[in-house]
DNA sequence: ATATCTAGCTTTGTCGGACAAACAGATAAG
DNA sequence: CTTATCTGTTTGTCCGACAAAGCTAGATAT
């Protein structure tokens, strides 16, 4: 073969171009989180495009969360934000149909990971998050809505304390979905809200004495407690969607 | 306070508006992936807004992966996928500045709940894929990056053979920049890539035989192998940005 | 002199219209 | 029946414009 005698044209739209070009900078630093951007009208005057062009361009950044918009609504470079991404991912998986087996097998993996980096690496401070948040789980034992959005947190802080940012990552799509259908449980499983609130004591005291077995087995119990609670009231085998779908119909009546 | 007398107002721009509405006849299954979303034109007339407005919605929404255009840029659902939403999840533990031994650690984990599930779960085409996968490795043991392409792809398979779309899902970003090193590793390790061919076998054999113990063992050995490579070459507790960056350089000289 | 207000400038969000290139479908030629 | 051509659509880009919201600096009040 020859060599070729023109090189290959690009052939990406004006507005990809745009977002490619700022993205780079602020991947490899050359634009850190927090600094501006600039202007529309000076990207327009830097890229020699029209103004609607950056502007394409720039809402593919912001979807992508690398830039928004701060309270002067002017542009900045910003830190990706897990819980936005993993909001995305979340929707993904809702499309995709996925089981809360699936759902449940991947959680008790991942937060079986969460807590044993966390009887390892909690700090105090951490600690003292875990120990607020059971204060108000306690509080509130008697109302699902307000401990399930309680629990979902102590799991959120036990990934903090596992000071393991890919896991925190990685759990945080999964736990989307998983942990709504707590409310729906503790609603309907009497003493529910009560055996909640326990696993968590025991879970918070294995991390602060750095049992990692006694961590484990908390964790385990507490999941496998959702798993049965949630077969009185839904299949492990339905789809995310279906599920949801159904209880959200059911709370309307 | 008194009652307020007018409702908050809409405060969302009309772009926003736009792919929310778009999004949600997606997300709640009116428009099924493959199906067409119509013209910008025929937007533009359902939604009262310019054409500059809805297009800027639109790139919203290709961004998110939840639409796409089609061989003749015409717009239409899709199903997003696992696989770009994690790369920006990747790009987003770069600018975090995650650690290799937070990759390896959470790797560990997913990688062993992969080949858990594989072992129950494999399908005789998930062992043909993966015997595949394993022959063409051993074709090319000598060269370190057919080698490491295909390693990434018998990880990519193994996680398909659980059956488990959550963990294939929660695997990707990590394994997204875990899995470049083993070039580095595999061409700086003399027996390395023999070794991982190797470590491949004893897997895929273990999977087909039903066997979760040495299945777990053989992938334990194979991670902690990747492990001792790269504490050859890097720190486990840099960036994994300054260790990409660093190789880059040295590979240009 | 300091604090506050007001007017003007800047920037964003949206709009209308325009045009070249790429494309799909229909039509004509082989 | 295939190939080539024509024609209307659609996308990507550009230009210019304007109202609303934010910012800035000079004017005004205390």
């Amino acid at each position: 073969m020859a060599t070729p005698l023109f090189r290959r044209i690009d052939v990406a739209p004006a507005y990809q171009k745009v977002a490619d070009a700022i993205e780079r900078e602020i991947i490899n630093g050359r634009i850190k989180p927090g600094e501006p951007i600039g202007t529309e009208q000076q990207l327009v005057e830097q890229f020699g495009v029209n103004r609607s062009t950056v502007r394409e361009g720039i809402r593919v950044l912001e979807e992508g969360g690398l830039i928004r918009r701060d309270s002067s609504r002017r542009l900045q470079a910003c830190l990706p934000r897990y819980n936005k991404l993993a909001t995305r991912l979340s929707r993904a998986l809702i499309l995709h149909e996925v089981t809360f087996r699936e759902l449940f097998e991947t959680s008790m993996t991942l937060e079986v990971a969460s807590v044993e980096g966390a009887v390892e690496r909690a700090t105090d401070e951490n600690l003292a998050e875990l120990a607020g948040n059971l204060a108000r789980s306690a509080a509130v034992v008697g109302n699902p809505a307000g401990l399930a959005e309680l629990d979902a947190e102590f799991h959120v802080l036990m990934a903090k304390a596992s000071q393991n940012r890919v896991l925190q990552l990685a759990r945080e799509p999964a736990a989307q979905l998983f942990f709504p259908t707590t409310e729906m449980i503790v609603g309907g499983v009497p003493e529910g809200g009560a055996r909640l609130v326990e696993a968590h004591r025991h879970i918070l005291d294995a991390i602060g004495r750095r049992d990692k077995e006694a961590g484990v087995l908390w964790t385990q119990r507490h999941l496998q407690d959702w798993r049965r609670g949630f077969e009185k009231i839904a299949s492990l085998d339905r789809s995310v969607e279906h599920t949801y779908m159904e209880h959200a119909h059911a709370a309307r009546q």
